[in-house]
Parts: structure tokens; sequence; C-alpha cells
DNA sequence: CATGAATGAGCCTTCATTCAT
DNA sequence: CATGAATGAAGGCTCATTCAT
């Protein structure tokens, strides 16, 4: 019932937003995608904007329990790195649309909105960073700004979106691995 | 003859764009910032969009620039990577603004014009790889896949724009600094 | 059967155009009032409008029994004036959200079923009016334009709704008296 | 130029809403009117909202100052009465649909907006209030309400709009003065 | 060069009503 | 009797762009 079309829609909003962006799709688009008139679908979605919001909520979320699950371990802090990386890239390539939406299309939100996804990213941050800190305690990373040291390994990993396309030569495995060995060696290593 | 106007104009935009987004800003928003009426802002741009345009063409053009000044240098692999690091992250610092247009705002462009700021940006991610491949070549750098490892790179280094305030507690200088190391000797090193 | 349905949905109705208008009260409005789906009240109405209808003219045929009573007894002019301001006054603060609706919302009905209400508002005239010509009859009354001189009456009466409230220092009896007083006797008098 | 537009606009609006009702005239009708495309209105226009709280303003405003004028004589309080009847009628009966507009739309207007409105009708009632205190003071009425008093002749008053008919046998003129002798004798006078 | 009136397409959203289950 | 999904028309409003003056 509700539930199957609500996810219909959910699914075609994402589809629709990574294609062609947020502010050009319309409640028409989608609409025409699930096969309901426009105003059908608000028995589904209270806004446009709302559709976007929980897109963005349900992705972050899904990236921040997948960190905390890594940090639950207890492996060491450049195995939880590897793993970390490896969960970022393989998540954002396996669901490329909704983690292109979340990171492309989230500033559309209003302010209120936008805060709420901004927190979670904020937090997903502070995921990465403990790592680090992690790591430096234990005398395995040499690590002086771990804030800015987790930006910039999540910089570059939110990057892979952008650039990623199946048909390249790696994998997305084979990327995480690129990705790892030059965080954790660096290009001289 | 009016180039200031023009100028002055571009610049409304940019800040107009990164403030409120594209798609969010009314081309009577940028009359208003500039002291015009709407229809008299057509005597100097062509379109909105064409505004956008410009904006994306003439930032990524500069990083380009600056970027293949690095390269024409004879400084080894390292100190370019060093070079270009810092670079960017102090471009970007200091046209906030633009770069954040630039890189948030630029798939706003119609498909035809994407393509144009795409294939400089490719150009762009071609002449980060040519610095790896040249320490790859000097034995200075140990890199298996310049492509994605320059992508990493510059992913990281794109992502700046997301989170630097100036309030922070790391210059531009700073940051760069942090990032090659990072780079350079990786966290174990 | 369910007349019990029929009525809470009418009484709903009434407090929620009273409160809100007609055109800015939504049948989702109703239904919530009463706990129903919206499309469940459908077995207890025609449409909105018709609701609308029902109301109203339930209110103005009340108002014209209790005058057709008060002309069915045998008191003078000056007394029936006075029972039948009374009356007016008494009903429209008792049942003060079904008279602001009838007074204020019937003109947002079709013209057709707009005429059914002002048909009997006609009728309701007509009453007062005979009043003033028995009066005029009768020698207590000096009135050389009773249909206007009603009109004058019923105006006052039927403004009531507009600035009434429980709160203030006045009864309906006592607003009553007040006006039976202006109407009989004049400032002057 | 944009002058007469905004007057020509505020006299379609004036014309529709009292015909159609506010809710039910829409901004397509108001546009077709005056010959202009429905989007065209909007730069003389903020919101139809405001075009009605406008309407009424002027509307109130006009009566209001009309008051005023009659109180700033130094006539006698029936006098005074007898002028204000005849203003308030002859007013209403030549701006028939501005005062129809004010009287039975204003109640369409948000909260705030309304409040606007409810201040200055407030005001209305104070001033006719005056009046009888005036004659109350000097000896030439007998009222022992000044404020309900005068809320039952401007009730009066102000229902004329609902049946007055350019056709009816009475003058504007004449109806006055037959509300002024009810208002000032009564119906035994 | 500047204006501002006008366009016309499009946008998101609401809503009374119907109907299969 | 009750549901709630679906409709489809309409509504108010925004906006990039054009053009006569």
């Amino acid at each position: 019932m509700a539930a199957n079309r609500q996810k219909e829609i959910a699914l075609a909003a994402v589809k629709l937003f990574e294609q062609k962006g947020y502010h050009a799709t319309s409640v028409q688009d989608i609409a025409d995608e699930v096969g309901l008139q426009k105003g059908s679908l608000y028995h589904y979605i209270h806004s446009k904007e709302d559709l976007l919001l929980q897109i963005a909520h349900e992705a972050i979320t899904q990236f921040n329990d997948n960190m905390q699950a890594v940090l639950d371990t207890d492996l060491t802090a450049p195995e939880k790195l590897v793993k970390a990386v490896e969960n970022h890239i393989t998540m954002s390539v396996s669901n490329m649309e909704t983690t292109t939406v979340l990171l492309r299309e989230a500033f559309s939100l209003g302010d209120t909105q936008h805060q709420v996804i901004q927190d979670l990213t904020d937090k997903y941050v502070e995921l990465w960073t403990q790592i680090l800190e992690q790591g430096s305690r234990d005398g395995q990373f040499h690590v002086e700004q771990p804030k800015v040291t987790a930006l910039a390994i999540l910089g570059a990993c939110n990057w892979v979106y952008r650039w990623y396309r199946e048909s390249g030569q790696l994998s997305p495995t084979e990327i995480a691995r690129v990705f790892s060995n030059l965080f954790l060696s660096g290009l001289s290593g």
C-alpha cells in the first residue's frame, strides 16, 4: 500500500534529482515518473522540499551508521581507516544517485532543513576525526591536525561521486585501496 | 565600453549565487545589487545562465592557469605538488565566492554550457595527474594509479570550500601544509 | 439511520465555518473534527455547499418560525416589536455560530442555492414589516415607510453578531431592551 | 502610467469581489478584466489579499474621515446624527461595490490584515458613540447605553448595502431621512 | 544607456469529489 | 459504513526575457 508508493516516489525523486538537479525537477516530472497525477503525489509527501530532506537524511544517516559500526569494532586505527574508506566509497558508488543528491542538492534545502543535514554531516566528520585521534594516541599515526586531516580524507572520498563511472577501469574496492594507500603511506611511501 | 558595469554585475552575481544559490537568485536580485532595473541588466548580459557560465569559466581558467604555471617550472615533483596544493587552497579561500559558485553551481548550467566547464575541469585533473606522473618517472613518488590518485588529492582540495571558515584556527597556508604532508608522507609517515 | 452523525457533521461544519469561514474550511477539516475520513463524509452529505445550505436554511427558518409565532399572538404592535427584537437577539446570541454562518457565509452559495436563502430572508423582512403595518393601522406607530423602517430595525439586529461578546457588560436581554427603546421612543424620547 | 493601471486594477477587483466574492474571484479574473496577463498584475499589486486590504482600507478610511468632519462642526448632536446618517448612507450607496467589499469580504483577510480594518472599524463606532455622548451631555438625547445604541444605529446603516437597489422607490437621501426619524423620534414619535 | 511594463510559461500546492475495496 | 488512493482542475505567484519609449 502506501509504503510501496512512498518508496517508489522517493526512488523516482532521487533519480530525477540526480539527473536534472532538484530545482530543474518539477513535481510534475516526479508524478510522471511514477504514473500519478501531480496532485496525487501529495498523499505521500508533504512537499517537494520534504522529499529532498528525507532522501538526504536517509543517505547521511546511512553513512553515519556505517561509520559508527566501524568505530565500534576493536580494529587498529589504520585498519579502521581502511575499512572506513572502503565503506564510504562502496556505499557512494552503489547508491550513486542518492549520494549525489545528498552531496550536491542538500544546499537547496531551506535554512532550517539544511541545518538538519549539516548537523549530521558534522557528526560524520567527527567520526572520521576519532579514527585519526585513536591512531595518534596509539602512536600509529602522525597527525598534528586530526580535524583538518579528516576533512582532507573525507573530501577526497566525497569527491568520488563527481568522477566515478561504472565504465572506469577500477572497481570501487580498488579505488578505495588506492585512496587508503595514499592516506596511510603518502606518495613518497 | 561599460566594462566596469559588466564586472560589477558579475561580482554581484557571484556574491548572490554564493549566498543563495543560482536558482534562488533572481535577475531582480542582481539588478537590485548593482542598482539597475531588471531590464537594464540585459544591456550587459545575455542571460542569467550566461552570467553563471562566465563566472565559472573565469574561475576554472584561473585554476588551470595557475596550475600550468607550476608545471612550467623546473621544480621537482614533490615541490610542484606542494606548490599546487598551496596555490589551489589559497586561491579557493581568497576567492571563496567564485570557487563556491564554480564547484557548487556549475551543474545548473545547461548541458552544452556545462560541458564547457567540464572540459576545463578535466584539463585541470590532467594537469594534477602530470605532476604525479613526473614524480613517478623521477622515482620520487610511488603511484600506481596517477589519475585516481590525482582525483583523490584534488577532491580533498576541492572540498575545502565546504568547510573553511575565516574564523578557523588554521590559515590557508597552514591548511595547505597539513594537506601536503598527508599526501606526501601519509598518516603513518 | 445515522441521523446522529449527520447532526454531528453539521455542528462541526457550523463551528468551522464560523471560525475560519466557509472557503477557508476544507472538507478535510470537517472530517477531522468528527473523526472521519474525508471520503466517509460523503455518506452523509451531498457536497460541502449543500452543508452550508442546510445550515443557513435551518437558521433562517428558525428565525422565521419564531417571528411567525410572535405575529400569531394578539399582542399590540409595540409589544410584538419588543418581543421580536428580544427573540431575534436572544436567538442570535445563543446560536452565535449558526447565525454568523447564515449572515456572513450564505453569499458563498451558488446562485440557485443562495436564492433559497434569499427568499426566506425576504420573507423574514416581510414579517417584520407586518408588525409595523399593524402598528400603523392601530395608530400606535407613525411609520411612513414600513418596509424601509423594518429594514432599519432588522439591520440593527442583524449587526449584533458582529460585535456581541459574552464578556460584554450587557446581557442579550438588556441589549434587546436598549434596542427596543431606541426603536420605540427614539433618542429624543 | 502606473497610477492609472493601479486604479484600474483596484476598480476591476472591487467590481469582481462585489459580484462574485473575494474567494470566488481569481487573479485570472481580475487580469482578464483589465486586459492583462495574470503575471503582469503583479507589477501593480503585492498579492490578491493586499488588493483586498487596500480596497477595504480606503473604504473604511473614507467613512472615518467623513464622520470626523461631521464631528468637527459645531452642529448640535441631533443635527450631527442626521448628517452622519445621511453621509453614511449616501456614501454606501454611491460606492456600493466598495462598501459591499468592505462589509462583506474583509473577513477573508488574514488575521493581521483583518485587524487593521477592525481597528479602523472600531474607531468608526467610537465616533458615532461620541455624537450620542454629546447629545446626552447637552440633554438632547436620552441614552443610557451610548455604545450599544451607536452599534444599533450603525448596524441599521451598515445593513443598507444588503438590500438597497437603485430601482427602489426611495432615494438614498430619503432613506436617510426615514432612518434619522426612526432614531430621533422612534416609532411612537 | 535605462526604464518598466508586459509577457507567458511554469511552479508548487490545495481541494472537493469519486470510487474500488 | 468506512477507507484512502486517485483525480483533475484550479489557484496564487514567480521569473527570465523582451521591447517600445
